[in-house]
RNA sequence: GCGCCAGUAGCUCAGUAGGAUAGAGCAACGGCCUUCUAAGCCGUCGGCCGAGGGUUCGAAUCCUUCCUGGCGCGCCA
């Protein structure tokens, strides 16, 4: 049982004894400094608003009263403004280690998301161009929290949206054929938007292997053929980079093959029969200014063309249709201006019980040794995810894109993340891994057989030192952690966790040599807490989608 | 002009469904290796939480008005 849970069910317990509720504003939760206990609750000070008296009196009473009954708790303290701070006995703590050594892999894992339909799509570039670094923190991020939601009990779907209808394609077509052309002496000059990229120049080269005849054909069925070779190359390169990365979508749903269902058309119709479309300068538009958007938007153009937000629209229809409860789509933060038109849409489509959220992510500013390096997508000078991939590894960049809120920018410093240091807590964290695996390799040496240690409470007892205790507590929170985590979409929550984690082992490391201990049961006690430990490290890595390794 | 996000220690950032004396790393300075990995640990220094007003027992957190920075405001995708 959590601490929180425990209090909580204490205090209601008394209340309830003396016929009264438990107040609204009333709650438990962790001090933010450990000086004051293990929890603390306003209750008191609550009650005495409420009724005018005084709260350290009401404090009083309810702390002889809770003192009285047998329980975990240690002591109780009254703090100045009413606070009561709880302290538990070292056994509550103790008996963390037995549960973590007993769960293992799932230890963390909780009902909290009552198997909730939860999709995320994520990363989506258009199949225009390698992915960038940019598409990396997308990747990290939504690829993190979909293992967060699935452990906090979530059913999740991943998917990738291939943006592949619109006239960005033949664009891509033309700047292919164009490059071609060069070889061919064919005389198809370079479009003015045309994909600068050298990689374009590649995959001219191999479209002229595979259709030598690229020269000569029909101009129109030279570019689809362009076209249909570039997406194909450029989605294999996007997947393989992705496996790389660690990242895998479940469906990758194709915004062409949506036009072609007819499912925009019919959306379109809907929205006309619900009575929000209207026309007006010979273009179609959606009300959505009826939904809280502060424009409204045109959906079919006056030349005839739907627009992509049409077929975004269809889209999200189509999740809904699947029955998804929770649709989280991460969005590059460029695109927030998007977010109340589509938030309009979802809500005009009229599903109940149906959210969606969209996550955006800032901009990663790539630096190396703290100097800017240039990026442009245009011109193609960007740096591609794969490149970043070579240069510093995929746990390091993960790490490093997980390490702060997605909404906030991020510096991303490729000598830095190369660092070894606290400046790249990616190795801090694996640190902490690699040295409670070295105490147990030594153990071994020494004779000490690891399988036989069992978390015995007459064992544990002997864990009883200040970081002895600090390394408990912080343990028994993986679970809230998660839940916190996955409740805000945030999975910085756990690379935080994890860096504190990661500082308790070192200062326990430090402080206590486990091998050097002259008492047997010490030495038991503290190899069975290193090793619950390592197992908490390395369940939240696992979740970030970050290696632990044995040794470093 | 309208909108979104941000503004917290010299630097990079946590903390915001209201809670106590606001935290961490880096940088600076001073310590700790004959013992399990010093990729580590300990200590010192460092703050009008952008500014003003409001709400309340209590505000970095909520409301409001400003200031500063980034981004977005297309019958583009």
């Amino acid at each position: 049982m959590r601490a929180q849970d425990y209090i909580t069910t204490l205090l209601q317990g008394h209340l309830q004894g003396k016929g009264f509720e438990w107040p609204d504003k009333a709650n438990v939760e962790p001090p933010k400094d450990k000086r004051f206990g293990d929890m603390a609750s306003n209750v008191a000070l609550v009650l005495a608003s409420q009724a005018k008296a005084k709260p350290r009196a009401i404090a009083e009473e309810i702390r002889e009263a809770l003192l009285g009954v047998e329980s975990e708790l240690e002591s109780i303290e009254i703090a100045g403004p009413g606070f009561l701070n709880f302290t538990l006995k070292p056994a509550f703590w103790q008996q963390t280690v037995g549960e973590i050594l007993k769960q293992g892999d799932v230890y963390g894992q909780t009902g909290f998301g009552n198997g909730r339909k939860v999709q995320v799509e994520y990363v989506s570039a258009n199949p225009t161009g390698p992915l960038h670094i940019g598409h990396g923190r997308g990747a990290a991020l939504g690829d993190s929290l979909t293992r967060i939601l699935r452990a906090t009990g979530h059913d999740v779907s991943t998917e990738y949206y291939i943006n592949d209808a619109g006239r960005q394609m033949r664009m891509l077509g033309m700047s292919v054929l164009a490059r071609a052309s060069e070889k061919t002496g064919r005389d198809f000059p370079f479009p003015d938007d045309g994909y600068k990229g050298d990689y374009i120049r590649d995959i001219a080269e191999m479209a002229l292997q595979q259709a030598p005849e690229l020269g000569t054909m029909d101009e129109v069925e030279a570019v689809s053929l362009c076209t249909r070779i570039a997406v194909d190359d450029i989605l294999q390169g996007i997947k393989d980079d992705l496996a790389r990365f660690n990242v895998e979508h479940q469906v990758w749903f194709s915004e062409k093959s949506l036009v072609a269902s007819g499912a925009v058309d019919k959306t379109f119709q809907l929205l006309k029969d619900h009575g929000l479309a209207f026309e007006q300068d010979g273009a179609f538009w959606f009300k959505t200014t009826e939904f809280g958007d502060d424009k409204d938007r045109v959906i079919r153009k006056s030349d005839g063309q739907l627009t992509y937000f049409a077929s975004d629209i269809a889209y999200h229809d189509d999740k809904c249709r699947r029955g998804f409860q929770l649709m989280v789509d991460i969005w590059g933060a460029d695109h927030h201006g998007y977010v109340p038109r589509l938030s309009a849409a979802v809500e005009a489509l009229g599903y109940p019980d149906v959210a969606f959220k969209a996550v955006l992510v800032q901009l990663v500013n790539l630096l190396r040794g703290g100097e800017p390096v240039a990026m442009s997508t245009r011109g193609g000078t960007f740096v591609t995810l794969a490149e970043v991939l070579d240069e510093v590894g995929s746990d390091a960049a993960r790490f490093m894109f997980l390490s702060r809120k997605s909404d906030s920018h991020l510096d991303f410093d490729l000598d830095l993340v190369k660092q070894r240091s606290m400046d790249n807590p990616v190795y801090y964290v694996q640190y902490a891994h690699a040295r409670i695996n070295s105490v147990r390799r030594k153990a071994v040496e020494r004779g000490i057989s690891l399988e036989a240690l069992a978390p015995e409470s007459a064992v544990l007892a002997s864990l009883s030192t200040q970081e002895d205790l600090d390394l408990l507590k912080l343990l028994a929170r993986f679970p809230e952690t998660l839940e916190s985590a996955a409740a805000t979409l945030s999975p910085h929550v756990l690379s935080y966790y994890l860096m504190e984690l990661a500082g308790a082992l070192h200062r326990y490391y430090t402080v206590h040599h486990v091998l050097g201990a002259e008492d047997e049961t010490l030495i038991r006690a503290r190899l069975l807490l290193l090793t619950a430990t390592a197992q908490v490290v390395r369940n939240g890595l696992g979740l970030l989608g970050v290696s632990a390794p044995e040794q470093m």
